[in-house]
DNA sequence: GTCTATAGCCTGATAGAC
DNA sequence: GTCTATCAGGCTATAGAC
């Protein structure tokens, strides 16, 4: 357990890791074999020693980076609490975890424009299954019978949009550097989604 | 005015119109003049003699899609009535106009990942200013004294997230093909935005 | 305004020495 | 496992004829 966090030395880690970055900001074919290897500190020839081509270097560098959001992820569902402190806290826990990872909500964004099926399902299956369980779960205690599916999206789509409209919104009407904040950003959802609760409660009393 | 929506047969504007599908689906960096030239059934030195480089075409292309859409949305935001019916026509307009424009879509998530601050300057003030504006009013109308930005950013990004992740729903607990239909996104939406209102004016009762 | 032809560079990928 | 050298083809962009 340790060691897998320990500095990684291995070079074909080493690629993915550096690659990661120059993928998240440029994209796919933004990214040149020679930029990698320049990065990297290696040669081309070398890359090809570790992966075959560059589409199979890129698919190995999203596995990695899900993993290491899905380990993140993982840590912050399994606190215990009333279905209320759950809820504020996977809203303030996921939204502190997409504002430290600016390379995976790219990747992210990438990936559900450009991924194929097979790469979305990685991606589902590696990071976001397990989340939407725990808020359809959540969702359940809360007694909110609105669709749960549709829910989940919501929250995890109010929580990254913020954070993918930040570079235009300081050219929208009321944009200001405190809304980038996370913890203004998970308040805000959290009211959000609290006034669905108390909504749904309301209707239930008809 | 007719003028402007007849079928244009000006060389300059089929370009942009033809080659806005191809930068939608694979970005700027994924489409060579190779291909538009193709697509448009002209060559290569033809496109040279419209725009001065590739970039400068992509940059036009940009302002005509986002010219579309900025009518298209103008034209929504007229509708007179009562604050929730305007909450409520804005929702469901919005949603039909997004889930009738993938590509807007897509060139709207790769600006957003890609965009310099000039692009994002002019996609903010073509499309997006105007809504927003509307939004604003709209949740002063209704007693909503959460930050309007902050909500005005929410109520967009519902909408727009249901669209990016469908490709992925299927994945995903509960995912189901209904979902991609605008009518339930609209609704769910509404609800989730109802919630909030009812959530407010709960405690400035108190 | 459109064409053919091409320059000059960059691309992904490989061969073979060490 | 890493290197240098290189290939064949794609890339943006241009020249010059019609």
């Amino acid at each position: 357990m340790s060691t897998k966090k320990a500095p990684c030395t291995n070079t074909a880690l080493i690629i993915l890791e550096k690659s990661i970055p120059l993928f998240a900001k440029s994209g796919f074919t933004g990214v040149s074999m020679r930029d990698i290897a320049k990065t990297v500190g290696i040669s081309i020839a070398a890359l090809y020693h570790h992966y075959p081509d560059k589409q199979s270097m890129y698919i190995a560098a999203m596995g990695h980076a899900f993993s290491d959001m899905s380990t993140s992820i993982h840590s912050s569902l399994e606190i215990k609490g009333s279905a209320e402190e759950r809820l504020s806290n996977f809203i303030t826990s996921f939204t502190q975890q997409m504002a430290d990872s600016p390379d995976f909500r790219a990747l992210l964004q990438r990936e559900l424009l450009d991924g194929d099926d097979e790469r979305l399902k990685l991606l589902a299956t590696k990071v976001f299954v397990e989340p939407f369980k725990a808020l359809i779960d959540l969702a359940h205690d809360l007694y909110l019978d609105c669709d749960a599916h549709l829910l989940a999206i919501s929250m995890t789509g109010l929580i990254l949009f913020h954070f993918q409209t930040a570079p235009i919104r300081q050219f929208l009407p009321g944009g200001r550097p405190e809304h980038d904040a996370p913890e203004i950003i998970a308040r805000h959802v959290l009211m959000l989604v609290s006034g669905v609760f108390n909504n749904v409660q309301q209707e239930a009393e008809y």
